[in-house]
DNA sequence: CCATTTGGATTACATGCGTAATCCTTGGAT
DNA sequence: ATCCAAGGATTACGCATGTAATCCAAATGG
């Protein structure tokens, strides 16, 4: 039987990284000089940077690399929800003692949540009482 | 004129950190031993250990030192909800793009939030859109 | 054909972090 | 009076991270 408590598992992605993966979510799938150039101007990173951070990404098996020519194509190898989930447990563990309506309830008191925010968590809210009520 | 980028502006607590700050928050003001025992049990960390964190909290501003007899009393010289605040909207800002409904759908749909948690944020987000509409 | 650009491979380098160990002093227990 | 434990000060040490630089080969523009 496999390991529950691997099932789940991903690298650990820093905050640098994150900026990266986020890239390769969002394409799907890159160059160096795609990512470079999508984060240009946001960003003053160096290509070397950029290329440093998405070797180490690949190191930790973050992405897959496929040579396309002479240049290689990287790919997410880990799913984008999977990664924002173990990394919002583990906020919420370090920040909050795991509770997650003090961490609500303060970003609300410092005005950080507009009326669209409200009524979408309104709506998120109500399908998942609907689903703890099925 | 105080530089508005500043005024709310803590110390950068690590993850260790975290961890002896939440004690110090909690017990108001505590010497090395008291946290120390607080934290054992729970933590196998050597008294040498928590020493080094709460040196550097105190180095970084986090703690205030007073001494008291031949000993320190170690007391929080930052908000906790303060620090909880800087902390989610970094969070939020490099994992969800800042987004916090897709943070809680997320959590809704690995099943993280009791009943309770859902009764809970209802009546906070009834306070934030009372509120909002003031 | 030559210079520039691009990307891979290798190397760098200061900081921060987790996790202590050592050394020394002093107050308290025996 | 002595010895130990607790606590401060100093030092350690490997790994991760942010942020590249160097060196080299191939492709590309002129």
């Amino acid at each position: 039987m496999p390991d529950k408590t691997d099932i789940t598992a991903t690298p650990r992605i820093s905050d640098a990284e994150w900026t990266v993966m986020k890239v390769l979510w969002e394409r799907g799938t890159s160059t160096l000089g795609e990512v470079v150039r999508e984060l240009e101007g946001r960003l003053s990173w160096k290509p070397r940077t950029v290329q440093s951070l998405i070797r180490r990404l690949t190191e930790k098996g973050a992405l897959a690399v496929e040579a396309v020519g002479r240049e290689f194509r990287y790919t997410p190898a880990v799913a984008q929800d999977q990664c924002q989930h173990e990394e919002s447990v583990s906020f919420l563990d370090r920040v909050f003692n795991g509770r997650l309506t003090p961490f609500v309830a303060g970003l609300m008191e410092h005005e950080e949540v507009t009326k669209d925010d409200l009524a979408a968590l309104r709506e998120v809210l109500a399908q998942a009482e609907h689903k703890l009520k099925k």
